[in-house]
DNA sequence: TAGGCCATCTGGTCCT
DNA sequence: AGGACCAGATGGCCTA
């Protein structure tokens, strides 16, 4: 039973063990704060390490016993025991620090490839941030999405395609998602009005399907869109080219190119498209702002509809993949023609 | 205040 | 032996 906690001195010992055992990525951010030590030792009340250590004191007790019972020979055998003790006591604590810099670097590294995925899935927004697991649910989905149309040679109908990619999605999650793809049914809209629609690398043509496919199969329970709201094409190569920042093979290919027609206004309480904001866009919003969507108040429920704001006050900005300056001087181009 | 999410520590296991 | 990986534990932060 270990009542004493680690104190200065040995946080001293081990910030100069620490030094004597030069790490060779030395992370200001990596290294443990003398006080944090202190307290997860203190939070460890319960741990093993907590019962290691104990034991490992109880041994350093055991050969100061040693070291005062007997003198000379067997005295020298005690101190050197205990010397031993306190360098593998010193040495176990200086790995351990070393394995959680490890541990550390390691989880950032795992971070850092998550917010790489972050930004390649169709919804990415700096400031409200998917989950983890959240975001692992939606790249799933949109490589099954996106191999199901390579698969199948057609493209899906919006509900479907949504449907497809908030599958086992949260709530807070589709919305955020379905808010991605209203803006981006927005500029779709706005591509009715002039030919930036057909634009190739225009990011706001993120993904619309122009039209149903009945291949693509709609889960049991989700509502079908109205084929008669056919879709404008949508651009499935975004995410292709905010990650290599060149335009994408597939592209160019005309099967990605179709109709323009009407949007839908709602999707069966996923989402609804206002159509007379839509047209106002132009008027109202400017391409440089970050793209923000606001969730319903309260969670939502089956009968929940999204909603964009008419003015444009919102809690959290989307980015849209590829949001530049070059996006926003083709749509300031557009709409000054 | 409860619950979700996250960062960190930690010990165990496996591999080189 | 040492590093990578993993899962459990724990506490902090934030939000409904």
């Amino acid at each position: 039973m270990l009542t004493l906690p680690f104190d200065e001195s040995v946080v001293m010992s081990e910030s100069q063990m620490c030094r004597k055992f030069s790490r060779e990525s030395e992370d200001p951010k990596q290294i443990k704060k003398p006080e944090s030590f202190g307290k997860q030792i203190t939070h460890q009340g319960k741990s093993i390490k907590r019962l290691t250590v104990e034991d490992t004191e109880k041994e350093e007790v055991e050969d100061d016993r040693e070291e005062e019972d007997e003198n000379g020979l067997p005295r020298r055998r005690g101190l050197r025991k205990k010397k031993m003790t306190k360098i593998r006591m010193d040495r176990v604590k200086f790995r351990r620090q070393e394995a959680n810099a490890r541990e550390r670097n390691r989880m950032h590294g795992l971070n850092d490839a998550l917010d790489s995925l972050r930004k390649v899935v169709p919804c990415y927004s700096k400031t409200q941030k998917l989950s983890k697991i959240e975001t692992l649910r939606l790249a799933k989905n949109y490589i099954w999405a996106l191999s199901e149309i390579l698969r199948i040679g057609k493209r899906p109908d919006l509900l479907t395609f949504v449907q497809n990619l908030c599958k086992g999605l949260s709530q807070p999650t589709t919305n955020l998602v379905a808010g991605c793809l209203q803006l981006n049914a927005r500029s779709f809209l706005m591509g009715q009005t002039g030919e930036t629609a057909h634009h190739a690398r225009s990011p706001y043509t993120t993904f619309y399907p122009p039209y149903h496919s009945p291949e693509l199969s709609t889960p049991p329970g989700h509502g079908t869109l109205d084929n008669s709201k056919s879709m404008k094409p949508y651009n499935y190569c975004s995410a292709y080219e905010s990650f290599y920042e060149s335009p994408s093979p597939e592209c160019a290919s005309p099967q990605f190119e179709g109709p323009l027609s009407p949007p839908p206004i709602n999707y069966n309480g996923i989402f609804s498209l206002k159509q007379e904001e839509a047209l106002d866009y132009g008027k109202n919003y400017n391409y440089g702002m970050h793209y923000c969507a606001v969730p319903p108040r309260g969670p939502l429920g089956q009968s929940s509809v999204f909603r964009l704001p008419t003015e444009s006050h919102f809690p959290y900005d989307l980015h849209l993949r590829s949001q530049s300056l070059t996006m926003q001087d083709e749509l300031n181009a557009v709409f000054h023609n």
